[in-house]
DNA sequence: GTCTATAACGAGATAGAC
DNA sequence: GTCTATCTCGTTATAGAC
C-alpha cells in the first residue's frame, strides 16, 4: 500500500506515570460526543478520534470494544449530565417561569460551536443505530418530558404559565420546537438564529417578555 | 473473496424497450430519496439502490456519477414538489388560517413510514455534505420562510391569526417546530406524537381548535 | 443503458508484542 | 494501555465489453 514509514506518533497526552484509568475513557468521550454533535453517528470514525487525540484505532478498541459500545456510553454521559444539569434547575431556581428559561438557556448552550443536541442528531439516525440506543434515546427524550411537563403544571397552577392542553402535551410541544430549532440554526451557521426560533414560543406560554431586560441587537 | 456465484439477477423493472431515458433516473431517486428521509446522507449507499432496483451500482453512476451529484438532484426535485404544494395550497386556500393548517399537513404527510422531511433530514448532517447541497438547503428554507412569512402576515392583518413579534421570526419559530416534531416523533415510531407536538402550536395563532371537527380517538 | 470486473480507499475490528 | 500489523468488508468510482 506504499506507506511511507512515519515517525513515532509523539502522543500529546501520555507519558504521566497515572494510575487512572478512566482519563483515557473521557477524553474518548470528549471528542466523539463533538464529533456525534456536530456530523452524526454515521458521520465519524475511530480514525478521526485516534487522530485528534494522538492515538491509534486500536488503543480506542481497548476502551470501547465496538462504536455501538461507544454509542452507548456517549448518551449514557450526556443523559447523565443533562438529569444533572435539571436537578442545578431545580435547585437555583423555584419559579416555574425561571426553570423554564434556564431549560431553554441549556439548549442554548448547546449550538455554539455548532453543535446539535447529541439525541437530536442520533433521533435523526435513529434508524440505523442498534437497538440499546434506540431505548436510550427514548429514555432521554421521556425523562425530558416529564421533566419539562412538571415545572409547566405547576407554572400553571401558578398562574404563572399559560397554555391550554395537558402540561405533557405542551412538554412535547416545546421539546421538539427547541430540538427543530437547533436543527435549522445550523443549516445557516447562526447561533442567534435558535433564540429568534424560540423566543415566540416561550413568550406563548410567558404572559410577559422572557428576562427582565431585552437583549441588544449588536455585539457587544 | 469466496463468492458463491450466484444466478443472474433477474431484474424486476427492465424488460421494456423504452426509450425513455428519464424512467430510471426517477425510480433511482425515489429509492435514494426515500433512504436519506430514513437514514440520512451518511447512512445509505449506491448498494442498496442498486439491490432494491435489482441493478448494479454501475448503472447508477451512469446517471449520477457521484453520490454528491444524486444528492443535488434529490433536493432539487424536493424542493421542486415543495414548491409545487405550496402553489397548490395558494390555488386551493383563501384564508391565511386554512393555508397553515394544510402546510402542517404538508408535513404530517412525511411522518408515514417513519420518514423525516428530506431537509431536515440532511439539515443534522450539514456539515458532512458537498458545499453545493449545503446553499440548496439554504434556499429551501429560506422559501418555506418566506411562504409561511406571508400567509402569517396576511392572517394577521385579517385579524385571523394573532402573534406579537415580525411573521418573518414567527414563521421561523413555526417551521422550527414542525422540524423538530418530526425528528423526535421519528424516535417513537409514532406518528401521531406529531400532531400532538405541533397543535398546540397551531392554536397558539388560530384562535379556534384547528378544523372544524375534531378527530377521532381510535382508528375508524 | 446496463453489465462485469476491479481499483482505491476507509471502515470496524482483532491478534499479539511491548 | 498502547502499539504494529493485519483482516474483512463496505464504499465510491472507473474501464470497457455488450
Amino acid at each position: 500500500m506504499a506507506r511511507n514509514l512515519k515517525p513515532p506518533p509523539q502522543r500529546a497526552a501520555a507519558r504521566r506515570g497515572r494510575p487512572e484509568t478512566g482519563q483515557s475513557a473521557h477524553n474518548i468521550l470528549d471528542v466523539a460526543e463533538r464529533l456525534v454533535q456536530t456530523r452524526g453517528y454515521n458521520g465519524f470514525s475511530y480514525a478521526d478520534i485516534a487522530a485528534e487525540l494522538g492515538v491509534t484505532k486500536a488503543s480506542l478498541h481497548y476502551h470501547f470494544a465496538s462504536k455501538a459500545d461507544l454509542g452507548r456510553a456517549l448518551i449514557e454521559r450526556y443523559d447523565a449530565a443533562f438529569a444533572h444539569s435539571l436537578a442545578a434547575i431545580d435547585q437555583r431556581f423555584t419559579l416555574p417561569g425561571d426553570r423554564l428559561r434556564a431549560y431553554v438557556a441549556l439548549y442554548e448552550s448547546v449550538i455554539r460551536g455548532q453543535r446539535m443536541c447529541l439525541c437530536g442528531m442520533l433521533a435523526a439516525e435513529v434508524s440505523t443505530l442498534p437497538a440499546p440506543m434506540q431505548k436510550q434515546l427514548n429514555a432521554y427524550f421521556d425523562a425530558n418530558e416529564s421533566w419539562l411537563g412538571q415545572v409547566l403544571a405547576a407554572g400553571r397552577r401558578r398562574g404563572e404559565l399559560q397554555f391550554a392542553e395537558p402540561a405533557r402535551e405542551r412538554a412535547r410541544a416545546m421539546i421538539g420546537a427547541l430540538e427543530g430549532a437547533l436543527l435549522v440554526a445550523r443549516v445557516y451557521g447562526d447561533a442567534r438564529r435558535f433564540r429568534a426560533a424560540v423566543d415566540p414560543l416561550i413568550r406563548d406560554v410567558c404572559g410577559a417578555p422572557p428576562p427582565m431586560r431585552r437583549r441588544r441587537i449588536s455585539p457587544g
